[in-house]
DNA sequence: TTGACATATTCCCATATGGGAATATAATTA
DNA sequence: TAATTATATTCCCATATGGGAATATGTCAA
């Protein structure tokens, strides 16, 4: 089995730098691929090809102007990633590592696991 | 150019669930990879090579303990992760409709900045 | 209608992937 | 020493990649 694909989930999406840019650069505002083009100085090519992966994983949502297409971001797809990652906030954050909320969160977790299906 | 090696960043490494899933098991305490392998239900073979994805950008620590090694989480390198998936956390937390709940929270986090002599 | 502009798609290619299978290396035990 | 256990590495393969180049599609303007 290879790689599974980009547009698998925002995970794998989001993996690729130029993508994280485009969204980076969506979120203030939205902007046609033209000015995305400009602003990441990239062929337009790549750059569609870009947002079809984020339009795949609902990243990005479009509106058509005339010939252009708008594109902005929606970052709701990114949440499950968020979610993930805060488990570890500890490892970087001092404020967490008196009392421990969130191996407790863990835990929690992990017992209804073995509970359910173990 | 192809896609980036998955041992380029935390980005490209955490983007394969198996390997979420094995820091998800490694950061409630450090494990064996025969112990890993068990819970996994994958080839040893294949859990050594995700082993060794993760620890070429520094997701895991190793141990060794006679003829065992034993893996533990670092999860210092997710942290960028965390800061840039920070940054669209407004797109699916209703908490951050209004901006005033934002700039109340940056005054809040200022302040204790202050208290705390930062 | 024709031409210019905006965007998307297709084809090419070198490269890395993750799993399977086999094997190598290292440490322990009989 | 040889056998066993624990882990890592190597080889194979089907597949998707991201960029480049060329082209297709769609929309507007003269």
């Amino acid at each position: 089995m290879p790689r599974a694909p980009t547009t698998t989930d925002a995970f794998n999406a989001v993996a690729e730098p130029r993508r994280r840019q485009i969204l980076d650069i969506l979120v203030r505002r939205e902007r046609s691929v033209n000015d995305l083009v400009r602003v990441l100085r990239l062929a337009q090519p790549q750059v569609s090809k870009h947002l079809r992966v984020l339009r795949e994983v609902g990243l990005v949502k479009v509106r058509e102007d005339g010939r252009q297409r708008l594109y902005r971001v929606d970052g709701r797809p990114l949440k499950p990633i968020h979610t993930w990652v805060k488990h570890y906030e500890r490892a970087w954050n001092e404020r967490f590592d008196a009392l421990d909320e969130v191996l407790d969160e863990l835990k929690r977790e992990d017992d209804s696991n073995d509970a359910s299906h173990e």
